[in-house]
Order: structure tokens, then C-alpha cells, then sequence
DNA sequence: CCAAAAGTGTTAGGAGTACACCCATGA
DNA sequence: TCATGGGTGTACTCCTAACACTTTTGG
């Protein structure tokens, strides 16, 4: 087995930044000229993988290749498949000679991605490709190649239904974070507003949220406490209850 | 597009069955030959997929072909695909030489799929192959082929999971139910006993568990009160909730 | 001293939990 | 009449939801 390519199987990234303000996406722009139409589009990270490679290790490499993104959470979602999905938009043949298989057959798993952007995670991205950040409400619909519009759609949905059940928040903010951030992000991702008061009358009884003896700095208001997510308490309150459950 | 078998893609299908009593799954008998040792194990029903076929009508073809069920419910899972996934057990290889590619790669895709047994579903199942019930319990985890093993640890705890926030109980109902067979799905997929009165008094609450004028028949204590589940007022309720929660 | 976001308590209603006895049927 | 599983109510606790003013900082 070497490292060639599987025609039939890719991955792709949906990968979701936060600059506490906004939840945007990643896409790639893409210049392609299809029986002399030029056309600039977009889609989302993401390549045939590799026979030498598994899935998770085929994602992390691809991203990091076209993004220069690295050591960002990631997880599966279920695998798309139709059989028209890289020929509904003519176009989008363009991609399937570039691979050199026309009218092939190729299924994509995507993963989704979750980033803090005020990190200085993208200072690399300009540089590598022509990658931009998308507000989620302003997803270019008409102009994303082959089925990502219904790829993004369904991750979005995704998102939004695990973040009331696993610890996906921590994922966008920066390690030290204020509760006002946390709430941000759960308003966003949710949708709905949230009481300040109630929001953080729970805090305290959610263990793994650690407050620090420290507070914003050089900000033009009262500053806020800073917190941590303390992925070790998480687990093992997790274990604690799921064994005294049984 | 023929209807060909793409060779690094297929599906298996994992069939959750209640009888009542116990949470079963499905099992395929294996006999096969490698290097003159003949082995007995088990496998998901599953196969490559056709280039002419979406991922769900392959999955349900395939389950029809190999079991003689139909119109279950289906859901898809992550996809698995580990380099050695296929190799792991030198006898699996067995397989990749019928499917005239050995050392090939394949992903597959897995699907749940649920069923109530009293129903006289598996009257086909022993017509078709030598397919097998048994207790989620007493799956022969070292007796099944390729990663099938880990796929079904994986299902189950998904299933364990997604019983609490979707209606999947009813799926593995008859039509017409009585109260105590919607306890007792909750307890065992769950795992934990629940109090026979608080767990009743919830179900007025939930509109679309509808009680019928019928009682069960012959039995030798005092007959239960049948229900059906209402799929459509279920999706009315949830979509007015989602709407207001905006 | 002004603007901007942080921080803080109380009350009322609803949901969850613990718990034990009588009822209807077939054999 | 017995064995078997079906059916029912109450009291206590805990969680949720609604709601408005004061504090700290930088400019």
C-alpha cells in the first residue's frame, strides 16, 4: 500500500472560528474556467485521501496543507454520497478532470473544526491560500461548488445540537475567557438569548469552569474575571456520573 | 455510470430488534477457509456499493438482499476506515480476494437500523441466510470479522445516546403498545430502572403518545392500555417549539 | 463625569424524585 | 383464590425563569 490516492473517497473541512462577535466558516476561493466561462467560487477544505493514511490523519493533513491550520479540534459527521453530487453544478467537472477520473464517483467525509481566532490562529492563512472567513449568516449559498451548501447546512445543524451536550464552547474561546464570552457564544450557536443573571448563577456548580485570580486587562470598562475549562475535572465528573447512573 | 461496485466503498447495516424482552442485534454467519483452517464467525450484513446507487438506496438494498427486511427506519453513522481496518485478522483476507482486490482499501459506512421482532419481521430472516438474533449482550465480540466489533460498541453507545432525544422507542414498538414495553426499552437501552409512576406521569404531557379505547388481549393478568405514537403531531410540536426558541 | 460592560438576589412556579398499595384478568 | 403485571397520589426538593440596579474601569 503506498501513498497514492483513493479515487472514490475525500474529506473535507468545515472549519468555524470565533472572534468573539461572530461564528464564521472557512472557504477557499477557487478560479476555475469551464468551457470559457470564468468562475470564482468557493468550497471548503478538502482533498481525496491518501491509501496510506487514515481518515482522521487524511483530514488534519489536507487541512493543514491548503490553510496551515494545526492542533484544532475535530470531528466526523456523517459521510455524503449522492451519486450526483460533483455534477449537479457543470462546473464543478472542471475538478473531477483536474483528478483526472471524469464521471467518477467520489463520497466525502466531512469533519467540523472549531477555532478561537483571536488566537493569531490565521495569521498563516492569507499566506497559504486564498482562504477567507465567512460570517455563518452569510454563507455565499449560490456561489460553494459541488453539494457544500447542504454539507454546511447539515454541520451547522450539527453544531448547534452538540454544543447543549458536550464541552464544544472552550473550543472557540481563548484559553483565559470571561463568562460573558461563554454566554455570547451559547446565544449565537443557540440562538436565543440568555438570562445574565441565571447564566451565571450555574457556573459555579460546573466544576471544570475554573475562575482565575486574574482580569481583563486594559479594557474601557469594568474588566471581567477570567476563567478556565479544565478538561481533566470535565472528564472525570463525566466518568462519575455515567457509572453512578448505571 | 454503470451499476459497477466501487471498490473502496461500502456499507454495513447494524439491525437493532426488541422483542419484548431483550435488545438484539443481527448477525451474519461467516464460514470461510484461509490457509486450509475453516473459521465460523459473524458480520454486519454490508457490501461495496454501486456506482449507480446513493448511499441510503445501497444500504437498504444491500439489508433487503442479505436479510429480506424492509422499510425499517435507517440512520447513518460515521464512517469507518482504518488503514488495517480489513486486515487486522488474517482470515478477513478472505474477503478482499472474493472481492477480486486484495490490499485494497475500504471505507464503509455504517447504518443503525431499528425494528420491533414481535412483528413477524424475521419470519424471512432463516428463508434468506443463516442470519442470526442475539442479545446486545452476548455479541461474540472475538468471533467478528474486520472491525465489526468496534462499529458495534460505537452503535450502541450511539444509540444509547440518541434514544434520550429522539423518538426512536416507537421504531422498535409494535404499532399498538401498552406503557410498561415503553418503560422497558427506556431501561434497557438507557440502563438504569426507572419509577413506574413517575416515568407515567410524563406521558400525558406528551401529546403525541396517544391512548387508544383498546386493552391488550389474553393475557393472564389485568390487560394494559394500548398507545399508538403520533409521528405527526410529534413534528408539529417540535417545530413550534424550535420556532418559538428562536 | 460619562460610557460601557461587569457583577449581583429574590421570588414563584414547574419538574423531578422517592415511595406502597389496590385492581383486573386467566388459569 | 392465586399469580401476574397494570394502574394510581402525595409531599419534598431542586431547578428554572423573570426581573433592575450598582460597580469598576478608561477616556
Amino acid at each position: 500500500m503506498d501513498n497514492k490516492l483513493i479515487p472514490n473517497v475525500s474529506v473535507d473541512s468545515i472549519v468555524f472560528g470565533f472572534d468573539s462577535v461572530h461564528l464564521k466558516v472557512l472557504l477557499i476561493g477557487r478560479d476555475i474556467v469551464y468551457k470559457g466561462v470564468q468562475y470564482n467560487d468557493w468550497k471548503f477544505p478538502g482533498d481525496l485521501i491518501r491509501c496510506d493514511e487514515n481518515l482522521d490523519t487524511s483530514s488534519k493533513r489536507i487541512l493543514k496543507d491548503m490553510t496551515g491550520l494545526e492542533n484544532i479540534y475535530m470531528k466526523q459527521l456523517k459521510t455524503f454520497g449522492a451519486i450526483d453530487r460533483l455534477t449537479r453544478k457543470p462546473r464543478d467537472m472542471t475538478w473531477l478532470i483536474t483528478i483526472n477520473h471524469p464521471e467518477e464517483r467520489v463520497v466525502t467525509i466531512p469533519y467540523y473544526s472549531l477555532i478561537n481566532m483571536s488566537n493569531g490562529a490565521n495569521n498563516n492563512l492569507k499566506l497559504i491560500s486564498n482562504a477567507r472567513w465567512f460570517n455563518v449568516d452569510d454563507v455565499p449559498n449560490l456561489n460553494l461548488a459541488f453539494d457544500h451548501y447542504e454539507i454546511f447546512k447539515f454541520t451547522l445543524k450539527t453544531l448547534r445540537n452538540e454544543l447543549r451536550t458536550e464541552p464544544l464552547a472552550f473550543e472557540l474561546l481563548p484559553l483565559k475567557f470571561s463568562l460573558s464570552q461563554l454566554q455570547r457564544i451559547y446565544e449565537i450557536i443557540i440562538g436565543i438569548p440568555l438570562d445574565r443573571r441565571n447564566f451565571r448563577k450555574k457556573i459555579p456548580n460546573l466544576n471544570y469552569i475554573v475562575p482565575l485570580n486574574e482580569k481583563e486587562m486594559s479594557v474601557s470598562h469594568r474588566p471581567a474575571k477570567l476563567y478556565i475549562f479544565s478538561r481533566d475535572i470535565y472528564q472525570k465528573l463525566k466518568k462519575e456520573n455515567f457509572d453512578f447512573t448505571i
